[in-house]
DNA sequence: CTATTTTTGGACCGTTCGGTCCATGCAAAC
DNA sequence: GTTTGCATGGACCGAACGGTCCAAAAATAG
């Protein structure tokens, strides 16, 4: 039961590059052969550990919510203030209009919900609930800069926190649309005067 | 050179039908078949007709963004205010979240943003134009605003109409996200407050 | 009716798609 | 060293992909 021979991939490595190539590209625009080269097994090797691509690109999407919720509460955690970890979490998605257009890759989450939303239920739960775990972060933060005083507790800490993970979305949708970072930044500060 | 047989469908009809399928489907995800189909022509016509898959997909980008300005702009001078133009317009967005999932497919500039920013150059600069127009309505909207005195003149129109851009966006990626409408409402909410 | 011009359906192209299957390889347990 | 059991590479699958091509049909101009 517990014989055989070990496995001769790291799955997690495997995991992690497929997540990034999904990021990259897309579930539709990313071929099996794709995936295959980037986890660098065989085609047994996948559907063995992986099942096939769909499911493979819901574990990746769950990987990739862990991974955000991790290091958004850590980055919180770490933060002088909850207003200056908004801000800082937003300029950071605005630097990546600096990045040449294929780093433009935005959010695993956001692109997910726009390609699929439509037309898998399946998927589309997954994607929802790392929206609601970006929100979560959100609202900590937001709850946190209340308590300091930086932000007005006559806000509503929940609708603030929908409105940033709005906001944050139409950052990374207008990067990819062209925007450059100088814009990107004067919409930022728009929005952190609403946090306030 | 005026001779022959004339086209026996119409090409508009054609185009705007494409135009529906790419919105609702996507690029990659729609096939040369499902576009015959929805065209209701042959292969020949349509190679003969459009050039080629992604050769019609931007010219349904183009006719898009055609639309847009000319219905958003329509509008415009139709409503009681610049301020109320842009109310209006949120709200119109934000009710897509009261549609059934499959109807949910947002705007196609934002969805080609999305989908090919990183990956496609020629389509990308498209995408950017019709951005560019999205914003010029706002500005037009946001400088109407505040010579009607509902809008501040201290605002720097250009910023705040990109800054509408990316709310905009937003609302689509969160509906996408699985948003209901009244989040969507209190995040326009926010985002109005600070139109002013 | 004829000549001309263009449309049209469908056969055909090679490639790639996601996915299955099996003979072999290989490592651990006894 | 034999047995056990999973990992592995690669052959193979039918279907669908985007795209080309041509013979036949059809509509206009004269």
């Amino acid at each position: 039961m517990t014989n055989g021979r070990p496995l001769q991939y790291d799955p997690d490595k495997a995991l992690d590059a497929a997540m990034h190539q999904f990021w990259s590209c897309g579930y539709e625009a990313t071929s099996l052969h794709d995936l295959l080269k980037v986890m660098g097994l065989s085609k047994s090797s996948f559907y063995q550990g992986f099942g096939g691509k769909k499911e493979l690109f819901i574990r990746c999407i769950n990987r990739y919510r862990g991974n955000m919720s991790d290091v958004l509460v850590g980055l919180l955690g770490k933060s002088k203030s909850g207003r200056m970890f908004i801000e800082k979490l937003l300029l950071n998605a605005a630097a990546e209009a600096r990045q040449p257009e294929h780093l433009r890759r935005g959010c695993l989450l956001m692109n997910s919900a726009t390609e699929f939303a439509q037309k898998d239920r399946e998927v589309a739960e997954h994607v929802t609930a790392g929206f609601k775990g970006l929100r979560d972060v959100f609202q900590k933060a937001v709850q946190r800069g209340q308590l300091e005083g930086e932000i007005s507790p006559a806000q509503d800490a929940a609708v603030l926190a929908n409105y940033l993970v709005c906001s944050l979305g139409g950052i990374t949708t207008v990067i990819k649309g062209g925007a450059d970072e100088q814009k990107v930044k004067e919409i930022v500060g728009v929005i952190m005067k609403t946090v306030a």
